[in-house]
DNA sequence: TATGAATGAGTCTTCATTCAT
DNA sequence: TATGAATGAAGACTCATTCAT
């Protein structure tokens, strides 16, 4: 039930920014490829920052929302119950339904999210990503605490949550902008995610112990 | 010897450019904080996007230049005793070597590198990380294909040597970014290298490919 | 029996009118703080200017009343007994009584005058009090013309008449302005309407006209 | 000295300020009329508000300096000898001799002052005039309360001295508006000065003290 | 080597106003 | 009575760049 003029609109601009991005985009392109005047622009959105994000919306709601889900179920599984999952190298199902998911919303947006990803230095969404990492990073300091105080032994960067976090988004990021196909995709992240699971692992592993003790 | 003015454009470029980013930086601006015309600036560069270049020469020659160095080493070792180091997980030091090195580099000129990384959209450098991914993943491919000869049964995604090219240059900018002392630097990329090396095994290794084979 | 509507556009007029002046001010942004769609003001005005008139149409309407009023009682009154009036210092209670009703007028609707008199420009009522004191000044060129010939020998300015009908319209200005409370401004204006009615006599007085004679 | 072009521009922004006020006036009219680009404009100004102020610097500076001298002067004669000539109505020629140099002053640039008295509205000296009248309160406030230990008798309103201020003032500024020649305007002006002295007198003087107590 | 005046197209944004519904 | 979508010209201002000196 969009007004007419508002989705040409928005389809000018997606062409205008993936073209030129955020900063370099020209309004008046927008509303001459849209066919529109200025003031039908700045009718329906205040700025030039606004209409952006306005191309966004829709994605944003719905990663935060399969995200919020996913950990709000994992805290509310049981902490050893947890933490078996973690030691067992065979679980990990969870994860990777998760992570399909949120690679399906991608996917399901994938020139708007290349856009938002690749595109946006200069609105207020430059950082989003940092936005989703840290949100992870809040879920994966928890699971970092509990492993210290089962392998006290192991030291432990302080970044590692960060990072694993970082990695975590990055290769999904990573995926969408490389692999144009979401089968495709998720064959990469079979390989992807049992790669980092066994890097986590190692993390904790005796051999990893013993390499420290070595040096 | 470089030209005084020269190089106070320089560092008022550097101060502006960070503040803002390429795009949105105004070479007024520029020339007002070095003290300068317009015609100055001029003289020297040929144009916005060649004064933000100027800015990096020096780092990126010397990046290339290790990059190449280390890459001509590993060229030139047998191809077999290549692959005993690759299997044999004790050995990665001739790695930890090199990205001590390339660090070393970047943490030199923290500040340029975190300007090209970060603020660079729009200019022509806007991709720079993905030239020397690519580079890079020449050096993977090659490891790839050799390893898939060796492991037949595994089923790799073609993309694995980009990625994990991709990850080890994030890596670096990551820790670039989020670290600010080398040291420290250092200490948490010992933690990703064995995180990486182990996942790199894991693709190979017996335990993946059952897994793979239950599916 | 106003309007709702119209009564919430003229108030929020009134208040956008006052922060920024006519000419910078909003329609838009008065819609906005009523509550209401430019439609609606286009229902009741049929421009800028004429919803920025609206707001003074009671008082100006008021203000003229009094001063014709005022007016008229001279005009009826007899000439002779006039100029004596006009020449006892000790009369001008006439004068009072009439500068008295019209300030109290004036503050009445003081916040509306205060807007019309400072913030106009740009508007058809950019020159109000002119009009005021046009009128005031055919009354005193009246007068002025009648003491010339009770007293030939005074040089008189052409502008006279008119200047001092410009004095009484600012004296009264600046008590509204300068001077919040009615009753305090009512005491200044005594003083001031005695200040100007001994410039007047003085005008005509011997000690004038001896120091002309001597220049 | 000037440059040309600089010439150019401020003469078509005169005219075009004096058509349409600061506000509604046009820079690009301003430019279009002197044949300039916009950007020899802000090679010149900042801003429309530093274009419009850099027409009255001039004027601005003499008068400033004319007021200061004559100030001074008085601060400098012995106090007794100042009230003497207060009290003295055969003194007054420094009055007149500071008021003449004054309106000479303001006619020597009669159309930009005009400009600035009737068309700031909107720019930083929309109230260049309150500057003047505040300068010269200061002045008459020290005034006033030397006279009132004289006379203790009399009471005097507080905005005594701000409003002489502001009479004075808008008297000049009365005859610049409404008088076109600097002779006649020389001419209004004395009788407005004994005016205005009268008046004055007539505050401290005892048929008026009598008035107030009749009351 | 550098100055600094000048270009002119372009920026985002705001405006009073209209009109079909 | 009002809505709200749309107009289109205009607003002030900034930009990278050029060039005679």
């Amino acid at each position: 039930m969009k007004s007419e003029t508002l989705q040409k609109i928005q389809e000018a601009a997606l062409e205008e920014f993936q073209e030129k991005g955020y900063t370099k985009a020209s309004l008046r392109q927008i509303c001459k490829k849209a066919g529109v005047t200025t003031g039908a622009l700045y009718f329906f959105f205040k700025d030039k920052d606004q209409l952006f994000s306005s191309l966004f919306a829709e994605v944003l709601e719905a990663l935060n929302k399969v995200m919020d889900q996913h950990y709000e179920i994992e805290r509310q599984s049981e902490s050893t119950e947890l933490l078996q999952m973690l030691l067992n190298k065979d679980s990990g199902q969870e994860d990777y339904k998760a992570i399909e998911e949120i690679m399906h919303i991608m996917y399901s947006h994938r020139q708007m999210l290349l856009l938002l990803l690749t595109k946006a230095q200069g609105s207020s969404l430059e950082h989003v990503e940092d936005q989703f990492i840290d949100h992870t990073t809040k879920h994966y300091s928890e699971l970092v605490d509990k492993m210290k105080k089962l392998f006290p032994q192991v030291e432990v960067s302080p970044h590692l949550a960060h990072w694993i976090s970082h990695q975590q988004i990055e290769g999904m990021v990573y995926a969408l902008i490389h692999i144009e196909e979401e089968k495709e995709a998720k064959a990469f992240l079979d390989n992807m995610v049992s790669y980092m699971r066994n890097g986590w692992f190692s993390i904790w592993s005796e051999e990893q112990m013993k390499e420290k003790e070595d040096k």
